[in-house]
DNA sequence: CACATGACGAGGG
DNA sequence: ACCCTCGCCATGT
């Protein structure tokens, strides 16, 4: 496994119930600022073969950013079971929301 | 190696 | 706030 992807996995499955990260958000985490999109292949390839709360990544905006209609509908049904309120627009109060790890390094060494 | 893909993001109009 | 365009980059073929 690539190291992007791998980080990528476990920054998702860190993700608490409740809250929402970005794929942004996620891609700069994971050692790639610009890399939103290499988030999306990974949940492309990954979400299924991983057990990945996958339901807890949308875009910038705050979007709902899934196209399959069928998907989109089971992430929103899967955010409002958590107490995140998806409006009548696809979006999330990001402010509320996001959910931002104080750190993601194992190793911590403050000097 | 060249090129396409993608559930994105920033910026301008 | 919405819409469009362009840049992005790890992977797959």
């Amino acid at each position: 496994m690539k190291p992007f992807t791998e980080e990528v996995i476990k920054i998702i499955s860190n993700i608490p119930p409740g809250k929402v990260m970005t794929y942004g958000q996620i891609a700069k985490l994971a050692g790639s600022p610009r890399g939103a999109r290499q988030v999306v292949r990974v949940l492309h390839s990954m979400s299924k073969a991983y057990q990945l709360p996958w339901h807890r990544v949308i875009n910038a905006k705050g979007e709902i950013s899934i196209q399959d209609d069928t998907l989109a509908r089971m992430q929103i049904e899967a955010l409002e079971d958590e107490g995140v309120h998806v409006d009548s627009s696809n979006r999330v109060n990001l402010i509320k929301y996001r959910y931002e790890p104080e750190n993601e390094v194992d190793d911590v060494n403050i000097i």
